[in-house]
DNA sequence: ATAGTTCCATACACATGTGTATGTGTGCGG
DNA sequence: CCGCACACATACACATGTGTATGGAACTAT
């Protein structure tokens, strides 16, 4: 008897191990690394734990593979980004800037890092992870200040704050409405755009 | 009573509920707070739980003691620097944004406020607690900022603006050398107090 | 049809964590 | 010196989580 009467996922009657990343991303993005448990996330799927230790050698195995899924997306977006040279830097700074409103999407996301910032806490690998991830972006983000005319040191600088700002909505998701979110976003690009006075 | 009235020292021979907070304490800040356990903080403080369940109802009540002992001790720390008035709204922005700088102490009451914050992600209280620390901060911020010349909207935006880098710099602690970050906190501090162009 | 592989179920051993019930030594007041 | 509350120790019941060993159904290949 075939178990075709899966719940939610696709029309596969036998899992992937990706079926089984997903389904820890998710409880990780509003649960946290601790309560990621493999016979938890069997009942998710619908199946016992004989079928995790098919796939996965042990929890460690999974969790190596939720992250390496994470940081594979990551780097994807940020490839993407880079792709679409949209030649004008500044507008690429302003698509940089309006990064958490675009959707449900980057909300989801946005949870899924900060879960991941957490787990890196007291976790090596998953502390490399984060920290290339966050160097990569700042890199793009002093690139784009560089194409804007700044100097290498300034365009640094720009860049950190830029990331900053970005990393600290997503922190302080409860501080404000949307409406002074999207005023404050737009003050900081013109902050940013602008050149130091020299005194 | 017992024995001499005394709670603060460390009296060798019996624990406060004090003792058992900041054992919690100090896991939380490097575990984070799953890996808070009761046993664990009993070996730590060379007694067994049988100890514990005399200071504290059960696991949950310990939780709520230590969120409760750092709400007020953020508090404190707000309503000190609110005391010490500087007078001058410049050298106030300046002390705040060279918070992170602050030597050890500092560094450590940071990693506690992470581990908060990650605690948050799924506890209401812990959520609730660091909702209004922000808020009251920002609240600061914004009066030095207005003190400084600005009008209420422009220094609520330089005030979060301003609170997003010095919460980033304590996330993004891997990211540049010392001197990179004093670099930027000066650059970031002259960005602030800088007017913005009228276009 | 038969054998083999895939994918999962079942059952067990083991470790760790909470909470409760009860025992025990010690410093006080009376 | 007696008793009693305090502060903890000891022991147990119970729940939850991991990992392994083994069984078994469905699909495939021959």
């Amino acid at each position: 008897m075939p178990r075709g009467a899966s719940k939610k996922p696709s029309d596969r009657s036998t899992l992937t191990p990706a079926a089984w990343v997903d389904a820890a991303t998710e409880v990780l993005l509003d649960q946290g690394i601790d309560h990621v448990r493999v016979d938890a996330l069997a009942i998710d799927l619908g199946v016992t734990r004989g079928s995790f230790y098919w796939h996965f050698r042990d929890r460690e195995d999974l969790l190596k593979a939720v992250l390496a899924a994470w940081r594979d997306r990551a780097t994807e977006q940020l490839t993407a980004r880079l792709m679409r040279v949209s030649g004008d830097p500044g507008a690429q700074l302003h698509d940089v800037l309006s990064l958490p409103f675009r959707g449900r999407a980057a909300v989801r996301a946005a949870r899924i890092e900060l879960a991941i910032r957490a787990w890196a806490r007291r976790d090596a690998s998953a502390r490399k992870a984060v920290d290339e991830a966050d160097a990569s972006r700042i890199a793009y983000h002093t690139k784009v200040l560089g194409a804007m005319g700044f100097s290498d040191s300034e365009a640094q600088m720009r860049a950190f704050l830029a990331y900053s700002y970005e990393v600290a909505e997503s922190v302080l998701q409860n501080q404000g409405s949307h409406a002074q979110r999207s005023a404050r976003t737009a003050f900081v690009e013109r902050l940013l755009r602008q050149a130091l006075a020299n005194e």
